[in-house]
RNA sequence: CGGGGCGUAGCGCAGCCUGGUAGCGCACCUGCCUUGGGAGCAGGGGGUCGGAGGUUCGAAUCCUCUCGCCCCGACCA
């Protein structure tokens, strides 16, 4: 793990200053550099830097983040979903560490740090040695005693509370770490965004009652809303599904980029944002209008898909409802009747049905409950329970399956034809939807989940016997919180969301250094000169800077620069020396000024200094 | 878990079908040359062809097993 090692001093040519203990914050000495107590320096020469670039993008990335993280030399994969943060990528990491720290220190949290071995005796206690599954990572030490690697810590924190906190007058308190977690995912993918082992930031708070663990929420969410603020990224702050707890404490942040596995809505006119798994659509009282057709079978071979079915009888996908055969993990079979344009919302389905999960029945089950193959499944003479979405309620003289091989039904209605058990909200809410809350229209955008907190209530507490005496001398039990933000996640998803063809465009808080200096050719020595007194300048007024002293091609120089996305890149090079001048380019807009050599230094600080107090 | 695909130099790939002394581009090293958008020339280093077993005179190539990695996944709605 990070974070104990005392680090390091770096010299190069002078070696007898390596116990240099602190970060001064003026130097002259061109060659001496240095990475501070935190593990990051001012200032890095390329030439002697490890900083991989790749010119061509590894095979097994799939994500442009996963691709650009490779190439930018910010990651390398160790194991499927294990990589190693390479120094450059470290630097983007301890940068959203950092920010995390201060709002989270802010919003009045304790950090600590917990073990990422887990004894199995208090996941035994809470239960979840038993549910947790595969994810959980499980092994023995040499004396055969059960361990896990923590993929997160209620159990942990929970026991420190419970031994520690005796009384009311403790809290409120929350403690938070910022380690790194081992789920065992089924498949790792897209890089750091969905890895097995990560660097999280997680929180957990533990108040007297209802009221108070309400309050600590809220004041996570605004540090939360606070954080991703300040990383320059442009997020939602969504309603997620809450499962048992109900209510709407549970906010997932995601950040909002084209390549989200989450799909999220957002109403254009109030605060309402939910993620689509949970998000309602409400309809006014629904009629359903009178029957105009005879009930008729139609061929349709072969056409198993929806759109095949409607564009083989030159009609719509809305005129079509589609019949889905489900599973339930209670072992329940049912169908579950949409608009054939419409997508079901597993989540909302399981809450109706009053289980954990449910799933498409397989091929064979398909064949069993409606005696044709997949793909023309109906309701009509169906015998297992029928749910079916609101709006199907309001459709007539519809299409559906005849639950016979290459055939359907025509003119289907309700009640003439089938009845429905019950209706219900179980379609997916999607773009132009309206808001559940004021009317208006909902957005939909794709989203990472960088973030999520969530209001526990008693379970662990409970489980665990973490109680204080109050007021009244009486054992309560706490009522938890738990707050988590995937650190790497979130460098991933800035790139995912800042990104063009050329590389990264860094956000410049969380980006590894704040200013490049491109040395066009380090053998003139008046460009190696001026560009020498620029990155000592630079440093002496806290700016990082990476100062490309490579002797490479400028065009290559040029390209490795756009790939790794410091946001702000000063060219030093003969012919703008000849003028006084040297030339800054933004990563962003590509924007391009002069700057003059005596100023340049002084003009960049300022720069800097607005983009970090801008947030 | 089920299905599919791929493992050949650091990276990206060809070669495999039709067995016969392992190749290309980039990267790397040396030298020359060049220095404002991934230059050029010349020379050079580097591969248990993922692993094990089998077939064969001979296996990167055919067969079996195994490991690793990647992708997809349920009338896709």
């Amino acid at each position: 793990m990070h974070g104990e090692s005392p680090h390091i001093v770096f010299l190069h040519f002078a070696c007898g200053y390596a116990s240099f203990p602190y970060l001064p914050r003026i130097f002259g000495h061109p060659f001496l550099y240095f990475i501070s107590s935190e593990s990051r320096g001012l200032g890095m020469r390329w030439s002697e830097y490890l900083l991989p670039t790749l010119k061509e993008t590894p095979a097994d990335a799939e994500v442009v983040s996963h691709q650009l993280m490779m190439r930018a030399g910010m990651i390398r994969k160790v194991a499927a979903g294990i990589y190693n943060y390479m120094p450059f990528g470290l630097r983007s990491i301890r940068k959203v560490e950092t920010i995390v720290r201060e709002e989270l220190d802010r919003a009045g949290a304790i950090e600590v740090l917990m073990p990422m071995a887990n004894p199995a005796e208090l996941w035994q206690e809470s239960g979840r040695w038993e549910k947790y599954g595969k994810e959980l990572l499980r092994f023995k030490d040499r004396k055969d005693a059960d361990f896990c690697m923590g993929p997160t810590h209620e159990e942990v924190v929970t026991d420190i509370v419970r031994n520690t906190v005796r009384s009311y007058r403790q809290l409120p308190l929350n403690l938070y770490q910022i380690q790194t977690k081992f789920r065992d995912e089924i498949r790792p993918r897209f890089g750091l965004m969905r890895g097995r082992e990560f660097i999280m930031k997680d929180a957990y708070s533990f108040d007297l009652d209802d009221a108070g663990a309400d309050a600590s929420y809220t004041k996570m969410y605004q540090a939360y809303r606070r954080i991703f603020a300040r990383c320059g990224l442009k997020f939602r702050a969504v309603e997620a599904d809450s499962g048992a707890i109900g209510g709407s404490f549970s906010h997932e942040f995601m950040v909002l980029a084209e390549s989200g596995e989450d799909g999220i809505v957002s109403c254009d006119s109030c605060e309402y944002a939910a993620n689509v798994e949970k998000a309602e659509i409400r309809m006014g009282d629904v009629v359903t209008p009178a029957a105009a057709e005879e009930l008729r079978k139609v061929e349709t071979p072969a056409r198993k898909t929806i759109e095949d079915v409607a564009l083989f009888l030159e009609t719509s996908p809305q005129r079509l409802v589609k019949t889905l055969i489900v599973e339930t993990d209670t072992d329940e079979t049912v169908a579950v009747l949409l608009r054939g344009d419409r997508e079901l919302n597993e989540i909302k389905l399981a809450h109706r049905l009053g289980c954990t999960w449910i799933t498409l029945a397989p091929e064979e089950k398909v064949l069993k409950v409606t005696g044709a193959p997949s793909g023309f499944a109906g309701p009509v003479g169906l015998k297992v329970r029928i749910l079916a979405d609101l709006e199907v309620q309001g459709m007539a003289d519809f299409i559906t399956g005849a639950n016979e091989k290459d055939t359907h039904f025509a003119g289907v209605n309700l009640g003439r034809d089938f009845t429905v058990d019950t209706f219900a909200d179980l379609r997916q809410a999607v773009n132009g939807d309206p808001c559940p809350r004021c009317g208006g229209k909902l957005e939909s955008w794709r989203g990472i989940e960088v973030g999520h907190v969530f209001k526990l209530g008693t379970k662990y507490s409970e489980s665990m016997g973490a109680t204080v005496l109050d007021d009244q001398g009486k054992d309560r039990t706490l009522v938890m919180g738990c707050y988590g933000i995937g650190i790497g996640r979130t460098v991933a998803s800035a790139i995912e969301q800042n990104h063009d063809e050329n590389g990264i465009i860094f956000p410049l808080p969380i980006a590894p250094f704040h200013v490049v200096v491109t040395m066009v050719n380090p053998n003139d020595d008046s460009v190696r000169d001026a560009a020498e007194k620029l990155y000592a300048d630079l440093q002496a007024a806290g700016v990082e800077t990476l100062l490309d002293d490579r002797d490479e091609r400028p065009g290559s120089k040029f390209k490795d620069a756009d790939l790794i996305g410091i946001p702000l890149r000063v060219t030093v090079g003969a012919r703008g020396l000849k003028e006084g001048n040297l030339e800054l380019q933004e990563r962003q807009s590509g924007e391009r000024t002069l700057l003059p050599v005596g100023e340049a230094a002084t003009l960049l600080v300022e720069q800097v200094r607005a983009a970090l107090a801008a947030r």
